[in-house]
DNA sequence: AAATGTATTTTGATTAGTCAAAATGCAAGT
DNA sequence: ACTTGCATTTTGACTAATCAAAATACATTT
């Protein structure tokens, strides 16, 4: 059975490779560990004899089938768990990731199983991350549009928040962007570099194009 | 922090303080830790320098202040997560003493609050063993009666199953003797050593003396 | 081509927890 | 008092995970 560590590293592997298209170099490890480069070095050569992943000297890692399914029951794992601690036990969404990431380790499939079928299995978490199915298959979120880049004068409802940094959570918070919310982009202006938006309840929001980019957004149901 | 070895050690400490009045023998350790001596001796030694108990060798160990208050917050989360599992995920009964093993040492006291809260904090889990509360208060449970020892002829409710082994979880199910369950005794033969009860059901079940003390039982609400 | 800077790897050490097997202490039984 | 038997401790070794600091490789700049 793998340990909590090595699951760490399996699922910051996971969500990385997107963005560095396969190989995840190794300072995105550490990053990601907060742990020395050594240290990632050390666990990455064990993990490869493991099977886990392959490791390029000097590139980065890769993760292998093996790998990778480990990693999506983990990630499937800390998404349910986020759900449930804020849909049934009321907890904030901005702490709850730190809880998640430690009861990821200790829920049992049997456990996850139970928890799945008392939330009516959903498909995404707090955040709007897609959660994995048992089987392992996550939703494609690679065309996801933003309030960068959406259709003006619609309205539209908010998905999926892409920066969950407590600071940001916070902000988004306040301003009630959070998914589920209706928003409408009233006016995009490239030039200045910001993105008018007006709330369900009137509200008027002006965004920053980089900070309206972590806001994704999607048809109203 | 302490780490969950930690947490398991002191737990088990605990829930043999009673019949071992006081110090509990390095034996009992090992048996219920499931490690060699040795390694109950290393770690215990470790555990008395860091303030947790007193070691008094080949005597055995008693808990310091410090040592039972975080005892009795490890079996807090144990007691809780149980009950949690079997209500609110209806879990069965049976199998989540091993899931709560695990989950103790992960829930923070945040997440407890939540979950107690949840379940309108409840006294007792499962089988019937009380739950400290937050103060790490727990009630007394040395006179309590069993099937061995109640009167006769008169309506009772099984209260707490004492041994929780699978096998003897698994009879107490399969009979109905479950917490919560009406019980009458129709007769006590102490020569023969056995006792005859009564369910609800009109349903007769004969329990050897040893088996009747196994099962503890209170008025009728 | 040489120099620089950064990412990565190597090396040596540390901590927590564990086992195997030998040594020791102690309570009982003879 | 001597022996036996068992619980406990000691000793030496091992694994997983980590850090500090030195060494190395490689891409970029000069
Ligand atoms: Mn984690
Ligand atoms: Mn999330
Ligand atoms: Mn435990
Ligand atoms: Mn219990």
């Amino acid at each position: 059975m793998a340990t909590s560590t090595v699951e760490n590293y399996l699922k910051a592997t996971l969500l990385h490779e997107q963005e560095c298209d396969g190989i995840v170099p190794m300072g995105a490890l550490v990053e990601a560990l907060g742990v020395v480069p050594g240290t990632v070095t050390t666990m990455v050569k064990a993990m490869a004899t493991q099977g886990l992943l392959e490791h390029e000297s000097r590139q980065g890692v890769r993760l292998t089938p093996i790998g990778r399914a480990l990693a999506l029951g983990v990630l499937r794992k800390h998404r349910l768990v986020e759900t449930f601690l804020v849909q049934t036990l009321k907890m904030d969404w901005s702490e709850v990731h730190e809880e998640a990431e430690a009861l990821e380790h200790a829920v049992s499939n049997r456990v996850l199983e139970r928890i799945d079928e008392f939330l009516g299995r959903p498909t995404a978490d707090p955040h709007g991350d897609p959660i994995p199915d048992a089987t392992g298959t996550i939703a494609d979120t690679a065309a996801q549009v933003t309030l960068q880049g959406s259709a003006i004068n619609k309205a539209l409802r908010v998905t999926r928040i892409l920066d969950q940094t407590p600071d940001f959570l916070a902000y988004v918070q306040e301003t009630g962007l959070k998914p589920g919310a209706w928003v409408k982009v009233v006016r995009r202006d490239e030039t200045s570099g910001v993105v008018h938006c007006e709330m369900k309840t009137g509200q008027k929001i002006t965004l920053g194009l980089p900070v309206a980019a972590k806001i994704v957004v999607g048809a109203l149901v």
